[in-house]
RNA sequence: GCCCCCGUGGCGGAAUUGGCAUACGCGUAGCGUUCAGAACGCUAUCCCGCAAGGGUCAGAGGUUCGAAUCCUCUCGGGGGCACCA
């Protein structure tokens, strides 16, 4: 090979980074542009080839920026703390505090390599103290505020990981982490409050461009329902049963009620409860079960009837039975539900099974054939005075009548943020049982909790030779006295520090706001500089995985927002809404081996060192932007890599090549239209076509080589490859960088050509082309087409019943 | 079960305000270069047909002068949510 990459590429990788070509002023910028790229965690050897091609797509919208004029700012650092980090130290047996250095070192190795415009200056880690600080002190404005609290409840335990997880991390009952079963467990935790942002999570959806499949599952997470609030009296009792329903117009059709069999009101009313023991016994079993296992779809309704209990149903009298039953969740809406077996499939199949009467009240509008459980709306029968109103009309008026309240209900739920495991971001919260015991404290909800002091920040996380998760519902942090013991900041007596950290997604939900005052001067006295948000944010492009569709992007848009409203963050002018923090956000596909998706566990990752070396970052680079859409992903195959490796190897050629006399008008069309091409490519992330753009540009250039056309071809080339493209730049006499350039422009005149080719159809069948002038009306056309021996031979003596003309394409006769 | 995405040559894919199906690349074959191979260059490469021509975008139907593209249904693949009242 005649194309020395290797001596290339290493030459380049020090000349940008000695001439800071990625580093922009930030504070003096005149064009400020965000190009964020979700930082990766380190809890592999090292990087995958996925993990590169993320990188390098966004890489290639931030070159291309930044030619077209723009301070182009691209950061770097390591999502470093964390259980992914934790469980990995935790398989190769080193200490997740020793790991860090050499995982961190190996990242950054492979992160030099792939040639990305990194601004290396404004890395960070989020173990670090001078970064975790601040992750502390976000938490500690968030519980002042009233946004972080504490409660009791039955919350997501991993058990292969040890600790409690958010909703958002148990994926089908399963840790996302480590796949392990998760249980309920009654547990105090800390949480915090972004249902309180539910309506702006979702309603802002609407104004920001994102990827469409991203805002759906954001949408679905937030999962609103409209509905009403209806109270049922209990028969002799002071006691209601609550029920939240989307569908009041079904009320008529009420056969039975079933609550949660953690609902509080089975105590109250135990006295009533004549099978009290058959009761306990199946609260019992349902404690025991996983999520999965209760919430399995296939599962057999189960329940038990809460003998002696009678509710009344509010729009008729009429008496019902109460059940308690698994398949209502004490976590959603009121914990209980009124049945309506007729149009529930749920309730029908519990009904079903315990024989219970089903009363139908809604008539489906389409009369559709052996329907067992009509659950759309309707016009309402067997409903007393409301029959014959249609379902939305009688949703209003039935909840009028029963004196109900329409409500809104959302799925999501409070985050649970703390962790009982070793390596993250202590909570900085104090408990004081002195001030417990008086009723002390900042929020009146929780006596003897008190924020550590901020000057007093970072709460240091310590070495804890033995970090390995306990299992008791303590993180190890427990065990280190000199950690927990310390002075109440209000009494001054005894006191204990929290000893959880928090969530991982916390460290992550703020990264992008601290990489442009990482150096500030005030670095260690804020965690950003207010100028600097304000010329910078929000971000202008977010790229990432479409895995996060629920988890950081949901978290990250919550802390920002809230921030946002306590004042403490501002991005000024922006066309999003106000604290939304990416307008705009692009998720790039997945890249999978053999049609799996690339996992340690199934031992086909691709590493990317081994290509690097072999055929150069630029060929990589290029073959996994070429193999399919960065939004679509695709399967890596590297025989293909070999058709990368020989295009360059071209462009090698191409550069020692004299330019050729003719061909002139040819070339110069070429060149405006690919510029044209490529430009617009790039900014759909089309970035296979834009290089298959590229390839049919370097076929004219061999066959007609041209110095000017070289030079636009290699900053077109510039984003894709760059490391090439500066070498041979600099080959042509140069001496500025090729990345600072300007982006080529074309000339919209040079590229409307004066004769096109006209196709010809008949009944709208492709027949013939031929060259015609641009101008050409439809009459003319029609002449020439039928003027065509092809065409006459067609046509013979048929006549046109029609003549459709579409200028500048084609002509269509209909015989 | 619900929601979203996808289905085009041997392969990755191109073609979207509906207008030449298969761009670009991989692979394969033939020829050239070579002692030979690798590499490289040229040519061919959806199917039937000697050709003229006909067929083809998972399958069926529809809208249209015209459909890979829009609509309906069916089949197949992938992803998300999942007893959310």
């Amino acid at each position: 090979m005649s194309y020395p990459f290797q001596k290339i590429e290493k030459k380049w990788r020090a000349y940008w980074e000695k001439n800071k070509v990625y580093e922009p002023d930030l504070k003096k910028a005149k064009k400020p542009f965000y190009n964020l790229m979700m930082f990766p965690y380190p809890s592999a050897e090292g990087l995958h080839v996925g993990n590169m091609y993320a990188f390098v797509g966004s890489d290639i919208y931030g070159r291309f920026q930044r030619m077209r004029g723009y301070d182009v700012f691209e950061p770097i650092g390591l999502d470093g703390f964390g259980i992914h980090s934790e469980n990995y130290a935790l398989k190769i047996k080193a200490h997740p505090m020793e790991q860090a250095k050499v995982s961190e070192k190996r990242f950054y190795e492979q992160l030099q390599m792939i040639g990305n415009g990194f601004a290396w200056n404004e890395r960070l880690e989020t173990y670090n103290q001078g970064y975790y600080k601040w992750t502390q002190w976000i938490f500690l404005q968030l519980f002042k505020n009233g946004l972080a609290y504490r409660k009791k409840q039955a919350v997501n335990w991993c058990s292969g990981c040890k600790t409690v997880l958010a909703d958002e991390q148990v994926i089908s009952g399963e840790c996302e982490r480590c796949s392990g079963k998760v249980i309920k467990k009654e547990l105090e935790q800390w949480f915090l409050k972004i249902t309180e942002y539910a309506e702006p999570l979702l309603q802002n959806l609407e104004k920001i461009d994102w990827s469409e499949r991203i805002k759906i599952a954001q949408k679905e997470w937030i999962g609103k329902s409209e509905g009403a609030e209806i109270e049922f009296k209990i028969q002799n009792s002071e006691f209601k049963i609550k029920v939240f329903t989307t569908r009041p117009d079904t009320l008529f059709g009420v056969t039975y009620m079933v609550l949660a069999p953690e609902h509080d009101l089975i105590l109250k009313i135990k006295s009533q409860i004549s099978n009290l023991k058959e009761v306990k016994d199946y609260i019992d079993k349902t404690k025991g079960e996983s999520d999965a296992e209760r919430t399995e779809i296939n599962k057999e309704k189960t329940g038990v009837e809460l003998k002696g209990v009678k509710a009344i149903n509010p729009a008729n009298q009429k008496e019902i039975s109460v059940f308690i039953a698994d398949y209502v969740l004490s976590t959603y809406g009121t914990g209980a539900i009124m049945a309506v077996p007729a149009h529930d499939e749920r309730d029908f199949e519990f009904a079903e099974k315990f024989k219970l009467s089903v009363i139908e009240v809604i008539s489906p509008l389409i009369i559709s054939d052996k329907i067992k459980c009509w659950t759309g709306e309707g016009k309402l029968t067997n409903s007393s005075q409301f029959n014959g109103m249609i379902s939305e009309k009688a949703k209003e008026e039935i909840t009028k009548s029963v004196n109900g309240k329409k409500t809104i209900q959302y799925h999501l739920r409070d985050w649970l943020i703390s962790r009982q495991r070793y390596w993250g971001a202590p909570i900085p919260m104090i408990y004081c049982e002195t001030c417990a015991q008086s009723g002390k404290g900042e929020k009146p909800a929780m006596p003897g909790w008190h924020a550590t002091p901020e000057k007093d920040l970072p709460v240091v996380l310590p070495y804890v030779e033995d970090f390995r998760p306990k299992g008791t519902g303590e993180s190890p942090l427990a065990t280190d006295k000199k950690f927990y013991e310390v002075k109440c900041p209000q009494c001054g007596k005894n006191a204990r520090r929290e000893t959880d950290v928090s969530d991982t997604f916390l460290d992550s939900a703020w990264y992008y706001l601290r990489y442009p005052s990482v150096n500030s001067a005030t670095a260690d006295l804020e965690p950003w500089n207010h100028e600097i948000i304000k010329k910078w944010f929000p971000v202008n492009l977010y790229t990432g995985g479409a895995e996060h569709s629920v988890l950081h992007l949901l978290y990250v848009r919550f802390v920002a927002l809230a921030l946002h409203d306590l004042k403490l963050l501002d991005f000024g002018q922006s066309a999003a809404p106000r604290g939304e923090p990416f307008p705009k956000f692009r998720s790039h596909g997945l890249l999978i081996k053999e049609g799996a998706k690339m996992s340690k566990s199934k031992g086909n990752v691709v590493n990317p060192d081994g290509y690097i070396a072999k055929f150069g970052a630029d060929a990589l680079r290029m073959y996994l932007m070429f193999l399919a859409p960065f939004e679509q992903g695709g399967d890596f195959r590297d025989r293909a890599i070999m058709g990368i490796a020989r295009f360059l190897e071209r462009v090698w050629e191409l550069s020692d090549k004299k330019d050729a006399k003719n061909g002139r008008e040819t070339k110069e069309i070429i060149a405006q239209k690919t510029i044209k091409k490529i430009t617009e490519d790039i900014e759909r992330f089309k970035y296979n076509t834009a290089i298959s753009e590229l390839m049919k540009f370097i076929n004219t250039l061999e066959e007609y080589p041209d110095k000017n056309n070289f030079e636009i071809f290699l900053k077109l080339l510039a984003p894709f490859a760059p490391f090439i493209a500066e070498e041979l730049w600099g080959k042509l006499g140069h001496k500025k960088s090729i990345h600072l350039e300007n982006w080529p422009q074309y000339d919209p005149r040079l590229i409307k050509e004066d004769k096109f080719d006209l196709v010809i159809q008949i009944n709208g069948k492709f027949r013939d082309k031929i060259s015609v002038s641009g101008e050409i009306g439809e009459k003319e056309a029609g002449e020439i087409a039928v003027s065509q021996e092809k065409i006459k031979n067609l046509l013979k003596d048929k006549k046109a019943l029609k003549i459709i003309f579409v200028p500048g394409k084609l002509i269509n006769i209909v015989i």
